[in-house]
DNA sequence: ATAACACTTGAACATATATTCAAGTGTTAT
DNA sequence: ATAACACTTGAATATATGTTCAAGTGTTAT
């Protein structure tokens, strides 16, 4: 693990080796980052959506609540991988549920999802 | 792995079991999906968002290109290891790079990204 | 030519994670 | 009470993946 940076020279010369080249561009992007936990809450969002099983759940409840064994059949796979990334979700807040009876009712529950889903659908299509 | 599926009641009476209980709202989920090649696209990307090193690559080189040492400083990490994860947002058509000498400078290849990104930070900063 | 440098790459390693299987929980039907 | 059911959960397994280390490539400086 990287512990010290050492700034050896401030302009654009070409000295490196772990040391900073262009100190003012250094600086200026970490200024552009946001902080540690945001970052974080951020990657895990993406990484949410970024398994295609996990995907397609999502799109699977785009437009109605279906119920754990519907959900495995649209998305062809089995109840409890369902289940558990069904859990991943719940937990980040993506998706929530209601129960009657001894059924389960997921729906989306995040509405920037959408947003996020659809803008990527349309970028790959493009492609 | 989940072979077969069969229908056994058209209508929501709840007898599930490897078989399916809505047909109707599995069969208009199963049309909001996008083909498997697009969901494995959209994944794909999203994949790439969903690491937070990566992520921290991708904000720093959202205002400026940088090249790999200086990415490495602002990211905090080692060089080897910018340039792995370089390697596959390369691959992914999300940065691109030119070369100037030894140097090689990196910069955001795809402005959708951007896009996408700056949802998720206002997102996450709602809450 | 030699050395220093910026970066890349492959192999090894450790860690994370998706799926499966079996068991468990709570509800409904008989 | 018993059985069937819809779903959840924990452990085990296999696979994917991020980082490190060492070596390699191509460029610039001396």
């Amino acid at each position: 693990m990287l512990l010290y940076w050492v700034v050896k020279k401030i302009d654009a010369i070409p000295i490196c080796k772990i040391e900073i080249i262009d100190l003012q561009k250094v600086s200026s992007a970490k200024e552009g980052l946001v902080d540690d936990e945001k970052n974080q809450s951020m990657a895990r969002i993406f990484k949410l959506l970024g398994e295609p099983t996990r995907l397609k759940i999502i799109l699977s409840l785009f437009d109605n609540e279906l119920c754990v064994c519907d959900l495995a059949a649209v998305v062809e796979s089995t109840v409890s991988a369902v289940s558990h990334q069904l859990r991943l979700l719940r937990n980040s807040r993506l998706v929530k549920f209601r129960k009657a009876g001894k059924m389960v009712y997921y729906s989306i529950e995040d509405a920037h999802i959408k947003q996020l889903i659809e803008q990527t659908k349309q970028h790959v299509e493009e492609n």
